[in-house]
DNA sequence: AGGATTGATTAACGCCGTTAACTTAACGGT
DNA sequence: ACCGTTAAGTTAACGGCGTTAATCAATCCT
């Protein structure tokens, strides 16, 4: 029963609508175990209704991604308020890892899922603003070490230094997403491999 | 057509047979993109006589896991003829990253794709043999860096600093694996991010 | 020789993502 | 006031998936 027309405005809403019922069973089942026709069920609408909106789950999946990414990037807008670079930068690490941790599921959807040959052009996130775009945001903080001359003498490429606090992060993070129940490995406490990373880095990057 | 009574051999065999090709299939084009479908057609079965052999395809996936944490613990065998610890331990590092950046898929298989429920047990993984667990291999190599009294002097907790440097050295990796082709980030190279990772570990870890 | 057992097969179930064909309601033009 | 067009949605259908049930043929045991 289609009560035609429907302006922009109302098309948007229901786009977001899809996303949201989406992202709520993408983060609680994760996202192979979620289909189309259940996110439909959801919403009240047939299945292929959502391809009216979005040409396919990749489609659905990238939007997402995108949508959280700036999101994600609103989050961290507290630790911005922090005036010495160090501290800021320690404090992103840890905000970072706080998200990633207190949501899984969340995580995995943005971080931990092998991009399909759909999702390589975003256009959508801006590269070049920190609003948008969370490893801009790191970058920008990086930047202002480096600045500050706080790194080591021999460091020199800011987006090198930011990739390695993002992959030391994220490595404690998804090691712990994947392979938390793995009874072949005594974990230590989650909480002391987070610290001990960052301590790493700090200890690794900083000048002495 | 079943000419029956197989030996024991016989039937691990085929259980081999299935594994490889499992594998091969699993590698080359990412493991939710092969069905069983798949599998049984490259070996001449039909898809069912798998489920003769394994109870499932996580089973499958399980079984592979383990044969191949195993078989990578044995590539590092090389590595442990280093004698000096921290030297050793840098280059068990650097094979551990040569490993997951070669065979990409593999690793993914391995180290990256969340664990089912039924995934949990792993009674075929010997928790204290280093033949037979990449990551005890990995404790054994970081303990004799702290025989040696080369960490730092607040570090005591063994497994809280192999844990550490194996996050660090999944992050670069798993980053790079999920994320090479998002162009939202401008990556340096790869080869610098290993690198510079594995400075940061051991300046971070290391007695200065 | 004949029944039980083993190793395999084919058929079938209920999902999945996605496409095609169809329906219904609202709008624009005359 | 009518009528075609179009927008927004539906149902039907396709081929493939993981998996289970039923079946089949060859061998073994007695």
């Amino acid at each position: 029963m289609p009560p035609k027309v429907k302006t922009e405005q109302e098309k948007q809403q229901l786009k977001t609508l899809i996303i949201d019922a989406a992202r709520d069973l993408f983060i609680s089942k994760g996202v192979e175990a979620v289909s189309m026709r259940q996110i439909a069920k959801q919403i009240g609408y047939s299945a292929t209704s959502i391809y009216l909106h979005f040409t396919d789950k990749n489609d659905l999946l990238r939007t997402i991604c995108e949508t959280d990414c700036i999101a994600l990037a609103n989050t961290f807008k507290g630790v911005m308020k922090i005036t010495d670079p160090v501290e800021r930068m320690v404090a992103l690490g840890q905000a970072y890892a706080d998200f990633a941790l207190s949501h899984p599921n969340h995580y995995r959807l943005m971080f931990m899922t092998p991009r399909p040959e759909t999702m390589l052009k975003s256009e959508n996130i801006n590269q070049h603003s920190a609003e948008q775009n969370a490893y801009f945001l790191l970058k920008t903080v990086v930047n202002a070490v480096y600045d500050a001359k706080c790194f080591r003498g021999d460091l020199t490429d800011v987006d090198l230094i930011a990739q390695t606090i993002w992959a030391g992060m994220h490595g404690v993070c998804a090691l712990h997403i994947t392979m938390e129940k793995d009874d072949w490995v005594q974990w230590s406490g989650l909480r002391e491999r987070v610290h001990l990373m960052q301590a790493v880095m700090m200890r690794g990057l900083i000048r002495e």
